[in-house]
This record gives structure tokens, sequence and C-alpha cells, in this order.
DNA sequence: CTATTACATTGATGGATATGACTGTTATTG
DNA sequence: CAATAACAGTCATATCCATCAATGTAATAG
């Protein structure tokens, strides 16, 4: 059930009462608004956005040390971001060898992407 | 300039020198990923989703009494998060007497949402 | 085997964040 | 005017976060 109450309008205030009635808030959405708000807190951060924004534009897995130069970050660091965002469920990994080719998980940001629009 | 850099493949590794050529960063889109982040920030925590949530789905503007209700945290708490929203240029707020309407800002998301989908 | 490269993890640190108790401001009731 | 209601701001605290330096791991070159 969305969130989609009938709040009472503006009301009048008699007094020694409160303005409104507690509204019952149905506990649903919670969880999506829990997994929602995960993944937009993992974007919410500039060099993580656009790590996703690179990412998204190769359809193909990017690897690291293609992206280390793309930030004035250290290594470790953008080891952290592309964690972070691993953790959100929004990009995974692949190893080869040496190298490890990150890539975005298809659908990953639909869910948001459909509450926004 | 979007970021849409010929990444170059995968690649060999001679020895004694780095694995890819540093590809230089467009400084462009710069500007759009700190705006996008900053309201994404706004948006990573499931209470203020769902203050979004609420505020959308309800055209007019709503009572700040009407909200509290609906989440287990203080006024003040929610204040402070109402703030948050407004400071990423989300919501905005209208004082009529005793007061505060909130409501979505048109548009405030559309960025977002467009880079999103 | 030894050195080096690519990447991840750990630890430390300074800064931001979420929360609640308290206080302040404004407006309305009586 | 006095009391109260609605909301915002301040302060303190505990937690989280971004960053880097240092280290660890695995693989490859020589």
């Amino acid at each position: 059930m969305p969130i989609d109450l009938e709040l009472a309008p503006k009301q009048r205030r008699p007094n020694g009462s409160p303005c409104c009635e507690p509204v019952v808030y149905p506990d649903v959405q919670r969880e999506q608004a829990l997994r929602m708000a995960e993944v937009a807190k993992a974007l919410g951060d500039p060099i993580r956005l656009q790590l996703v924004d690179v990412l998204r534009k190769h359809a193909g897995k990017v690897c690291v040390c293609e992206l280390v130069p793309l930030f004035d970050i250290a290594q470790p660091t953008l080891s952290h971001h592309l964690k972070k965002l691993r953790d959100a469920g929004i990009v995974d990994s692949e190893r080869q060898g040496l190298w490890a080719y990150y890539y975005v998980i298809p659908n990953a940001l639909e869910e948001l992407s459909a509450w926004l629009s």
C-alpha cells in the first residue's frame, strides 16, 4: 500500500488538544523506502555518482585502472567507493587476472528511477 | 560534455609501466554531479524519502503537524529532516499562522530523475 | 624465486550526521 | 496579559563517513 493517506486538510485548533488526529501510518512501503534510500545514499557522493555514470555509459565492464585517473583521489579511496556501490547492490565486479572489471547491475536503479519519475 | 570517454579496453602490461594511459577527465559534468549527488544524499535517508513521498502524493501543501505522527521521531528531529530537504532544494515551506506547510518544489527531482532513466 | 603491478583491506583521523533535550519565537485562545 | 500550541534553532553526544597511509594478496614478468 503506497503512502497515500487522506491527510486532513487545514484544521482549526480548539484548545487543550493537538491540532491533528494522529494519522495511522501504513507500515508498508517501509521496506521499499529502506531499499531506495540505500541506493540514493550510495549515489549521494559526487565521485560515486560519476563512477556510476561512467560505468553506465560503457555497456561492457570497466577496469579499475581506467577509473583511477578520472578522479583526484587515491586508489584505496576509489576502492572504498566501489565497495560502497557494491554493498548497495548497484555495481558488481569480476576479477580477471590482475584486473578487476566493474559494471552496473542491470535494473539496479530501476526502483528508485521509477519512484522519481 | 558528458562523461563518455573512449576508455581503452583490456590491455596488456609491458612491465615497468602502468597498465593504462591516464585518461583525461573532462572537467564538465562536475557541477551536475554535485547537484545530483546533493539531491540523492538528501533522499538517502528512509524518513526523508518517505517525507518526500508523502508530500509528492499530495498536490497541496502539508502541515508539519500531520507529518509528525507518521514517524517514530520527535518533532525537532523531523524539523531537522525537513531542513535538510529544504537545503537540498527539494522542498519549501510556507508559514500560515501557527502552521507551516511543506510542499515539493516542482521539477526539483527532475535532473536526477532524468539521469537515472 | 624475486620484483613489480593491480587491487583490496585495515587503521587512523578529521569532519559530517542523526537524534533528543532544551530553549526560543510566533501566534492563538481565553 | 497569561497560557498554550506549532514549529525552528541550539547544544551535546554518539555514530557514521571520506580520505589517506600503510599493508596484504594474488598474479605476472623476468
